[in-house]
DNA sequence: TTCGGATGTTAATAATATTTACATTTAATG
DNA sequence: CATTAAATGTAAATATTATTAACATCCGAA
């Protein structure tokens, strides 16, 4: 009874509520669906929803779950196709992080966004943030082959994820060039990421 | 006519409406106060606001453009504290900006959220966003003192507006520090910010 | 003075989230 | 195998808000 939907219980209803909000917030591109249109796309009434999640905002959380594996997968993805240790590897990562920002912006800002349970999360951050730990690595990486062992990896990547998150959020809101139109949000996060390691780690630029 | 209160009009409910509902934002931390308390708030009744915005989509970008423009005063301040031109002026514009985060989060993303109304916004960039220009004349300053005259400053004071941008969001959601709770936000911001102008202009570190 | 438009009012209307009361199913227990 | 409590669904309320409708008042121009 682990797949049914031929009788009165669902049997995944969890999980199938979850797939049914990201797929009304990538056809919409917002968070307001309604409950009631998840509830039906999953085949089931207004109310059974309230059996699994107390309110929207909990099933917003289990969304968000998703997308932040989903991040992580592409990162694992992302590092994979590029030599280990490499400026291109970091750099591609980069791009990677603006492209979802843009392609994905309420799956990205629902990511970030408080909803009241850091408490909650910093429990999961080990099973959900794979997706930081792999540029931690690549960073790590990278000092590594430019044999500087002084640096701290995890503050450096911290400072990197902070410019990529800074460009990114900044470009999915259109914002990045309000000020002047022929800025490029990639090539502005490719020199911030070159400046930043050659300032840090020394060569790079 | 321009401030009574005394009879059936207000006079002003326009601005009336947009400061109840900054106070009531305020009040709150959110975002979800409801139209009705605003008018109360105003001293009209519920329905009175349809009359000055479409609906409460509007009233929200008539508070966005009240807070950016306290942030753009705060700018104003920050920079008349310190010498033109010097590197503990910026990184004070970056702690002015992190304490805007923290302090008014709502407001803050509520600022630089897209709202659907991005050309509307790009008309009015130069009355609204003098913030922006004030970190433009410190990093030229900044570069003039520094006898760099190849650097394009509006470029650099983009990138160091995204790394400002990309802590203080993080860390307004409390996720700058999600992976080592040992990292300060003014600290990480002062040293990439001094690394980026170390990298670009010279000297700085 | 008088009339039209702007601005307010109160009383609907509508969309949603959420709860209630009742139904069905499952799974453990004797 | 029969029984039953817990889990999970359903349909029918409720409650909260935004928003609109229909009507009232006031201000300024002709």
């Amino acid at each position: 009874m682990s797949k049914a939907r031929c009788s009165y219980h669902h049997g995944d209803l969890r999980n199938a509520l979850i797939v049914a909000a990201a797929e009304l917030i990538e056809r919409d591109g917002t968070l307001d669906f309604t409950m009631a249109e998840a509830a039906t796309r999953a085949g089931v009434s207004a109310a059974a929803p309230y059996r699994h999640f107390a309110d929207k905002e909990e099933l917003l959380r289990g969304v968000r779950e998703l997308a932040i594996l989903g991040l992580g997968h592409a990162a694992g993805e992302t590092v994979s196709e590029h030599p280990n240790g490499s400026l291109e590897g970091i750099l591609a990562m980069g791009h990677m992080y603006l492209d979802y920002a843009r392609d994905k912006h309420a799956f990205f800002s629902l990511m970030w966004e408080d909803r009241g349970d850091i408490e909650e999360r910093r429990e999961k951050v080990a099973e959900e943030h794979g997706g930081f730990m792999v540029l931690v690595n690549m960073v790590q990486a990278y000092c590594d082959a430019h044999g500087n062992t002084q640096v701290n990896s995890l503050h450096l990547a911290t400072q990197i994820w902070s410019m990529g998150h800074g460009i990114a959020t900044l470009e999915a809101n259109q914002l990045i060039n309000l000020f002047d139109r022929s800025i490029e949000p990639e090539a502005l996060l490719d020199q911030s990421v070159r400046t930043m390691l050659a300032g840090v780690v020394g060569a790079a630029a």
